[in-house]
DNA sequence: TATGAATGAGAGTTCATTCAT
DNA sequence: GATGAATGAACTCTCATTCAT
């Protein structure tokens, strides 16, 4: 038996269980979770359905530890951005920024955090979802708030407007994002902050 | 004669019809559409399930009339703003506009649009999804490029990118938009424009 | 109001219902009692599956009063035939003809007892099936025995495979006999009677 | 080591396959396949109607096995016949005899064919039914008229009314054969070829 | 670790039948 | 006589899950 059975990768069996998880969420990301079959799972994967219970108690628990894991990955970036005393604005560049390099790493993880969620909150078991949902907007709003204060954002905003706007406009990004493109998720972060920060129209309007 | 009989409810039988695609079109936007079951759908209109085949061919044709349904008005909308011979400016305003005018009207088709259409594009019988978003985009980023060019947009932009912010930022909003609030699709309407059009950025920077 | 409107013919009631039967008997045919819906028929017949119900009181009473009519006239053909007095073979050949006339009539109602017959008589409902079938055997064994005993057919027959075989040989022709082709029924009958007496072999034998 | 491993049953995978097939087959010949219904089938086995679905795409495909199962071992049997280089009389006697031992040995699938061949040949599934029919036709025809060429059969026949006697006469055996009884199969075969080449009237007609 | 076979609940759908109008 | 709408039972089929091997 190992003496060292703790870490992530050194473990064989963790191994399998992150390759698992990893087609899971390709599949469930693309198909949706309800209408993936466990069977199309374990082909991707190469095995038979039965065999993915040797692994997983069930397919709803592969979707919770998508889910979770993805969220653990997200906090830990966002809240040491939240932590390093930023200014409002350079907060908000710096959680956009981290946004999509969330989006680059968990793609398919973030695809079904966006298509599932709505439902899962009722759920008891997801219960953790809306404690990520409300840390998240305490820290967005927060942020938004402070900015307005001291008058890095515009004084006649919407706040919570505002907030959706930011916050959807981030993450349905996950929905064409493919990691490996042209862009780097910090260069999209940057043009996506322009285009908040600063808007689209032209500063000399036409003629 | 009536003055009021070339409303819909003038055809009783076309109308238990749309009774019965509003309900539906409300459980799947709810629940999503293959979590969604026929007998669900007759609960909620008060019938049985088997009674629903009366009226509809199958659970998919009614996700197909509701979906065919909102983009022909969607299209009337905006062929009547792409028509008008706007300038780029005015034209993005106005399908700004009309696009939280369909929002507030067709709330249900429009989410069911944004979690199913991925996968329904692929599907013959869905064909016209595909059109209509070649149309779309034509639209929107033939609309950016003449803005661009114009001036009434910023030279820097990447086109693509800020189509696609533009596009998702409106229509994500049909995620938690609710008919009835206190905000008006013009009202909000006006307030995303001024938020895409011009950031949300202080003018004057904080210190 | 009419003074004679026990007549078959004369009732205009009477006359919608064969129309009716005669579509049902038709439909039955060609698909099978079970995979005939009862909207089939009355597409067919141009009205409603509902409507069908004011002239009859189900489905299967419909196949009854085709089965039924249909076993009642060849009675009445048979009948005549046998208290004729003819002789083994005279009779053979008379029922034979008969035969082939009422295919000529009845040709959808043949095909419906031949497909069908076999688990109706398990109902009480059809148990008239049993009671035809009984008496039909009685009425072609008796006269092979006789002729058997007479010396019309030949000796060493095995009476009930010789049964079998005239039985089904004459019957199964409803399933390709199509009404108004070149052969009239007589003539079908000449044919086949003069295979079944005397066989198709040549008369010398080739060398 | 077993001396009879060659059997059909040393491929235990199959062995399954086979059994359910067999069950099926029976099932269907005897209550028709639309009204056998898939429980009933299941029930027959001794497992759950939607276990029969780890083995068999569908209740169609069950049937297509049967049948093409069927047809493929007759045209083992029909084929060796026809390229045996015998005579037209021979050929004859050759056929009927082995349609018997199949009737025999595939009795259900036989009576299936029977019952359903009309419609399914419309369906393109089972479009080597039809590839069957004409086969079947063509060596049956080709035979007879043949024979009627050499003498072997009367010249005066209408062949094919000749051709339509004996394949019905043959075929419909299925309905009321049972494996097992007094007769073999080859018996029967002697029995009917008996009576479709010379006829059953007597060789000295009654006086 | 993985397979093969089965379970059992429930899905979408069909259809004979009913009945108020 | 016929319609339009609904019923309710039954059907084929799917699928997450279990378990002996």
């Amino acid at each position: 038996m190992p003496t060292n059975s703790k870490k992530t990768t050194a473990n064989p069996a963790h191994g399998r269980r992150r390759e698992l998880l990893a087609t899971a969420a390709e599949v469930f990301a693309t198909q949706g979770y309800n209408a993936t079959t466990v069977r199309r799972i374990a082909d991707e994967a190469g095995l038979l359905a039965g065999s993915l219970y040797y692994h997983f108690d069930s397919k709803e628990s592969m979707l919770d530890e998508i889910l979770s894991g993805f969220l653990d990955e997200l906090w830990t970036g966002y809240d040491a951005v939240l932590d390093a005393g930023l200014g409002p604005r350079e907060t908000i560049e710096a959680l956009v920024t981290e946004s999509f390099r969330e989006i680059d790493r968990h793609r398919a993880a973030v695809a079904i955090y966006q298509k599932e969620s709505r439902h899962l909150v009722t759920q008891p078991r997801f219960g953790y979802l809306v404690d990520s949902q409300r840390k998240f907007e305490k820290a967005w709003l927060g942020t938004l708030e402070r900015g307005v204060a001291d008058g890095s954002f515009r004084a006649d905003l919407d706040i919570r407007l505002a907030y959706r706007f930011v916050r959807d406009t981030v993450w349905v990004a996950a929905s064409w994002y493919r990691p490996g493109g042209t862009h780097s998720p910090e260069e999209i972060a940057r043009q996506y902050l322009s285009m908040v920060l600063d808007g689209i129209a032209g500063r000399e309007p036409a003629a």
